[in-house]
RNA sequence: CGCGGGGUGGAGCAGUCCGGUAGCUCGUCGGGCUCAUAACCCGAAGGUCGCAGGUUCAAAUCCUGCCCCCGCUACCA
């Protein structure tokens, strides 16, 4: 049998599970499970990464050992992909033993070939950060951009080294010979130029830190991210353990990855592979960024959307089932963006797909189908008479679509997968207006009224085979009211696509609507209820997408003060930047405001404004900021928040 | 000359590699059907394919120059 081994990239446990981690996870999902239907010998892995610093600095500062913090994240992440209905057959973790082997094998391995030697890692460290920033992170005069106004320290350590640069040769030549193994063009084009401009050895281990896998051989040394974490893969394939399996299964046939890690996927991993003498992957895939109202998703604007509260949001919304609405969002982000380029995701737009798309074309289907078969036919699947008018064009259109998509989701082309999918809906629902079996009962033709239904559904079904890697909750509940037994998942596409799987006599289970379409208007004035303050156009919860919500607590973390302002200046070589000194209570702060385009410094002179008063301090072109102030936007206005009456500065806002 | 992506009917996109009457989805307008979740079906209007040159019998598609947008980077606080 033909093996697919896929895998998503190990989400680092820095912080919870988001929608752009759901978002390649879905689509290598849906990759997987229609490669299972097409009779493949899948391997489906994703997993986490929980090595490194930074790890070990979030669990302390969560008062938990790293495990203890790596076990709660990595809980997260499992959780959500059983929610999200994710059929992974494997899910490994950098901290598992299984993996600790097969780094030091790896890394070992590297080192005895020549290809890893000790060497020196030089860069500017800050102490109490056990850090290395790069030149551009310094703050001014090379402070640490953490602990400000500390200067970093140019220090070297012992280090080792890998060999990068000795096989840039090689895998220049490897991915111009073949624009497979490096897609799409852009990612490609901007790694091969890349290479071109040279390569430089990597440092693979460390010593200022201890979290992550010992070198074996010289255990005051961790082995860093690279060897640590791309590892993985063989890893989980069965490299050390299960060799006939690995060799079954690798090399794997797509590594999915974000545009923004393609560089260490499509660069170290097939050097680190190649160097070792193992097979590199058939193709690394990048695919494009989520936007949000135009928006990259981020942290620090709130934009971070939970997957699942989404489900429940729109489930609430339609009174689908929500595992039915995260089909419908599985379906949304494949279908709306173009798998490999950015694209934006937005609440209306998501609605707009689930209505049109599933609840009309789809749904609908069945719902003007089945009650005709139950008044008809006394609910039993009515028998299949000689063929007719276009009963042909239906079954071979049915056909001929099932029979293109294996090669487009060779080509991870989610959208026009599923347009071609719509092509079979499209001619049944035509088919159905055309043929009007309600027409026939009326001339007393009964015989051909129930072929007609007979084709239609028999389009349903095939529709509901192709559909299920997409939707696999909802599929199910077609093929239970389409009177089959089993599950479309376990299905196998040639056969499935074959005319006639409906057993003539088999009773039909008509239900209610599996996508109950969204009234857009009610939709919209709950939401309207539950974000009461609609903020100005431009906010990113008036434009209908939802954000995720903070607690009470968790506001009360930020400080709002009333400041005034003392003193208002340009700050040299930057058109957007005013430095201002203010005053809050008895403290004087200076404050780096992006609204010199805006208020003219002799106008903002004693103005009271709000200020956030305990952001972490950060240098900004020079001046150090220390807060930061409040201003409301509209397009291009800006404006500043004042206190409506006059209140002395230091003043707590809540 | 930092790297990369993009500018095609109201919106979102395909087509550009391999030149040959501009296509899809949504929206709009008109009609049909009345089986269905106000759904489904049919038809129409709407584009000098960012701008300017060039090559060619012929250019969205090839070449040259320019303009604009978006990521990375950065003055994102």
């Amino acid at each position: 049998m033909t093996t697919y081994y896929i895998t998503t990239p190990i989400y680092y446990v820095n912080g919870e599970p988001h929608i752009g981690h759901a978002y390649t996870t879905i689509a290598a999902d849906v990759a997987a499970r229609f490669k299972r239907l097409a009779g493949y010998d899948v391997f489906f892995l994703t997993g986490t990464d929980e090595h490194g610093v930074n790890i070990a600095r979030v669990a302390e500062r969560h008062h938990v050992s790293p495990q203890q913090w790596c076990d709660r994240i990595a809980g997260e992440f499992q959780t959500l992909w059983r929610r999200l209905n994710i059929s992974n057959d494997d899910f490994i973790r950098t901290t598992e033993p299984r993996h600790a082997k097969v780094v030091q094998a790896i890394f070992t391995r590297l080192f005895e070939r020549g290809d890893i030697y000790k060497g020196t890692y030089e860069g500017w460290y800050c102490a109490p950060c056990e850090s290395y920033y790069a030149e551009t992170e310094l703050g001014p005069g090379r402070t640490c951009p953490i602990h400000t106004n500390r200067p970093v320290e140019w220090t070297s350590e012992e280090s080792y080294l890998f060999r990068l640069s000795k096989y840039r040769d090689w895998l220049l030549e490897y991915i111009e010979a073949d624009p497979h193994v490096l897609a799409p063009d852009g990612p490609r084009s901007e790694v091969l130029s890349l290479l071109r401009s040279g390569l430089k050895d990597i440092a693979v281990s460390r010593t200022t830190f201890t979290w992550g896998i010992p070198v074996p051989f010289d255990p005051k040394h961790v082995i860093y991210v690279w060897i640590d974490a791309l590892t993985n893969y063989i890893t989980a394939a069965g490299y050390l353990d299960n060799p006939e399996r690995f060799a079954r299964y690798w090399p794997a046939d797509v590594h999915l990855v974000g545009k923004e890690i393609v560089r260490f996927h499509a660069v170290i991993w097939p050097i680190i592979l190649h160097a070792a003498g193992i097979p590199v992957p058939k193709q690394t895939f990048a695919h494009g960024w989520l936007t949000f109202g135009g928006q990259k998703f981020s942290k620090s604007l709130g934009t971070v959307l939970d997957p699942y509260a989404l489900g429940q949001e729109v489930a609430a919304e339609s009174g689908a089932e929500v595992d039915v609405a995260i089909d419908a969002i599985r379906y949304f982000l494949l279908r709306e963006i173009p798998f490999g380029s950015d694209g934006d995701f937005s609440k209306p737009a998501l609605i707009h797909r689930f209505n049109a798309d599933l609840a009309n074309d789809y749904g609908n289907l069945l719902n003007r189908t089945l009650p005709l078969v139950e008044r008809h036919f006394d609910g039993r699947v009515p028998a299949r008479g000689p063929e007719a008018g276009g009963d042909v064009v239906l079954r071979e259109t049915a056909a001929a679509a099932a029979g293109r998509l294996d090669g487009l989701i060779d080509r991870l082309d989610f959208r026009t997968a599923l347009e071609t999918i719509w092509e079979v809906l499209g001619a049944a629902n035509a088919y159905l207006d055309r043929e009007a079996p309600w027409r026939e009962f009326g001339a007393g033709n009964a015989g051909r009224a129930g072929t007609i239904l007979y084709n239609t559904l028999e389009a349903a079904r095939v529709a509901t085979v192709l559909l299920s890697p997409w939707l696999p909750a909802a599929t199910q509940r077609a093929w239970d009211q389409l009177g089959l037994d089993g599950s479309p998942v376990t299905q196998r596409l040639a056969q499935a696509a074959q005319w006639g799987g409906l057993q003539t006599g088999a009773p039909v289970r008509p239900g209610p609507p599996i996508f109950p379409r969204i009234d857009t208007k009610t939709a919209a004035k709950s939401r309207e209820a539950a974000t009461s303050k609609a903020a100005a156009d431009g906010d990113v919860t008036t434009r209908g997408n939802v954000v995720s919500q903070i607690s009470i607590d968790e506001f009360k973390k930020v400080e709002l003060r009333i400041a005034e302002i003392l003193e208002a200046k340009a700050v040299a070589g930057a058109d957007k930047l005013l430095e201002l000194h203010i005053k809050i209570g008895d403290e004087t702060r200076t404050l780096a405001a992006g609204i010199a385009q805006h208020y003219r410094p002799a106008d903002l002179v004693g103005r009271k404004i709000v200020v956030v008063a305990n952001l972490q301090p950060r240098k900004v072109r020079g001046v150090e900021s220390q807060g930061m102030l409040l201003a409301a936007s509209h397009g291009d206005q800006v404006i500043l928040l004042t206190p409506e009456k006059d209140i002395p500065s230091g003043a707590p806002v809540s």
